[in-house]
DNA sequence: TTACGAGTTGAAGAACTCTGCAATTTGCTA
DNA sequence: TAGCAAATTGCAGAGTTCTTCAACTCGTAA
């Protein structure tokens, strides 16, 4: 391995690092949003939220575009939704017994099974073994 | 949501974001080790990867259980292989036009698919469509 | 052109994380 | 029991990341 590339997962992995970011990324699975829905629906101040879209955009992981008076956020890999659904997985079995969190995931997991899916063949999967 | 739970995600995330505990988890991913074969493959300081170690263990990731002299640390979650491949199928789609890593990542992927496969079943998906 | 709304950028301070060293614990083996 | 090797823990200093506030840019509409 000539570049280290466990430093470039590692950087990858600290980008999902952040409340913030997670929420944005989550929010994004459904579709693009103006950065105006965004701040709707994740309680923080704009500047705060900026601050992380450019986080997320300096990575590469969302793209922006301007359009007519406001900014549209969009994941540019669509498979971000496959590796949240795998931390899901993973959190699942990690937390198993130790009860609090896992109600949740679990909930979380079913909403989205029934959801219409526009999504990799891998988070089906993993979707259904939940 | 009563718990925040993008909170435990982004912890969760968090977790991954540095070279050596991606190391460790990428080592762990072939079989239980003794922190002694880590050591041998990871240029570490002792203490430094028992600091990282221990991050892993707090999180819950892996397990530490001592064997005659040494302690063996596992995956406690075994499809932490298959986020780490989600990962690694992002950051191929992520980093695509940007050349540098990308050829390494594909080389990565390719040699485990040739590896004797005793992983979840997404993650074969995941690297298939690699 | 001016003013406005929508986002972004910069900077300072607080809070966290990382590193390496020294000290300590633990269990084996003589 | 004494000594050793294997790991871990505590700690201080250096480096990062987060938050908040103020200043700024950019496009649109008057």
């Amino acid at each position: 391995m000539t570049v280290p590339l466990y430093q470039a997962k590692a950087e990858f992995f600290r980008t999902l690092g952040h409340p913030v970011r997670i929420q944005v990324l989550e929010l994004l699975q459904n579709g693009p949003l103006p950065v105006r829905d965004l701040l709707a629906e994740i309680d923080i101040e704009a500047s705060s939220l900026s601050q992380q879209l450019a986080v997320l955009r300096k990575a590469g992981i969302v793209t922006a575009t301007r359009e007519s008076g406001s900014v549209v956020y969009a994941l540019s890999a669509p498979d971000v939704a496959g590796l949240l659904a795998s931390a899901r997985w993973i959190l699942t079995e990690v937390l198993a017994g130790q009860g609090e969190l896992l109600a949740e995931l679990r909930a979380e997991a079913g909403r989205e099974s029934d959801a219409p899916a526009r999504r990799g063949p891998q988070v089906r999967q993993e979707l259904g073994a939940l």
